[in-house]
DNA sequence: TATTTATAAGTGAGCAATCACTCAATTTCA
DNA sequence: TGAAATTGAGTGATTGCTCACTTATAAATA
């Protein structure tokens, strides 16, 4: 890795780890400055803004997350293995680096209305996947955004949960659990 | 409505719509008296700092729901009732104020952790309804929190999309739904 | 190889802007 | 009239960011 690299890498990774610690508001660049090693200006030659360092970084994940979620749920037929591809693959990514998909998890809000338009969406991937089987008649025909919300909130937000500090270990170790609780979610039947 | 009660309530409105549309960092407090239509200084007569304003806000709404929710469930005797109480609960209080709902929804990793300790908890109850039928052997036995995370995650993910407008319509007209999927969530069989 | 030149990387004092908060003066109203 | 409520200009502290300058590295030249 180049001199030039290494210090972006550095400056992305402290920013991270007080983001998560903090918040993207409430971190200075002088912080971040200071936890990568190096001046605040640098910063600068790096990035046009804090705010740009900040969405950056979650672009990236997001994207990321969204093609490998594409590609693991792709050679599995039925729904049932669809979802077990996807959950293994979204908890993985997280155990992989966990600060990251924090930061991810827990800006959301500000940072999913300045992803652009058409670019790959890890929700998109579940949708489509869920509506694929809706029409096959594999689960029951229903508000697709609504089922998708619910199936993925069994993985979401236990790994909330695991941000908050109320349980421990890795997500991994409970994919089986998952797949079986967020396909038990989509087949709810009809009354 | 006395004048000062009514000047506290709308500088506690006008700064949930604020905090919600924008966030607590980034709402100055010129803008919450601007929306408020007082001068600047009135919000200090009222609270000590922005801060603790957004914190009052937050636990008002933390406390209430959790007591809602434990009084719900109690008058029901088996946990899939019980479920369908505290869902109802829950979508009732999200519809009757939105705003609010949001504003609790998406800031609860800043102010969980200033929570008072043995402060009624919205968590709390819901692990405690899944630890007693456990225990009555009504569902499988697993890690408690887990289960919890992704139970309750099939309704508060339904909420956060709804923030995020992913879809529209009132929480409430499908408790059915939430309550059949969470219970299933619940039910999954061990292997 | 030794020396000069060019480029890239890094620095940190300082600036303009902003913010939460204060308080002396003013208005409201019983 | 007097206490309570409200006002908004003012304050000190902080922030993101700039820029003139230094240092490190690589390229070119003799």
């Amino acid at each position: 890795m180049g001199k030039a690299e290494d210090t972006k890498a550095r400056l992305e990774r402290a920013a991270l780890t007080l983001f998560v610690a903090r918040s993207v508001a409430e971190t200075t660049t002088k912080e971040i400055a200071m936890a990568a090693s190096v001046a605040e200006g640098t910063i600068y030659r790096y990035f046009p803004s804090k705010e740009q360092l900040a969405l950056d970084l979650f672009l990236r994940h997001h994207q990321g997350l969204a093609e490998a979620l594409g590609e693991a749920q792709r050679p599995a037929k039925a729904l049932r293995a669809k979802i077990e591809a996807i959950v293994r693959c979204y908890c993985e990514w997280a155990d992989r680096d966990w600060t990251l998909f924090a930061y991810h998890l827990l800006n959301q809000h500000s940072f999913l209305i300045q992803v652009p338009d058409g670019a790959a969406n890890p929700v998109t991937v579940v949708r489509d996947v869920i509506s694929q089987a809706m029409k096959a008649g594999e689960i029951p025909r229903r508000n697709v955004d609504l089922v998708a919300a619910s199936a993925i909130g069994v993985v979401m937000q236990a790994a909330t949960y695991k941000v908050y500090g109320r349980f421990t270990g890795d997500l991994s170790d409970h994919v089986r659990f998952f797949a079986d609780a967020a396909w038990a979610v989509l087949a709810v039947k009809e009354k």
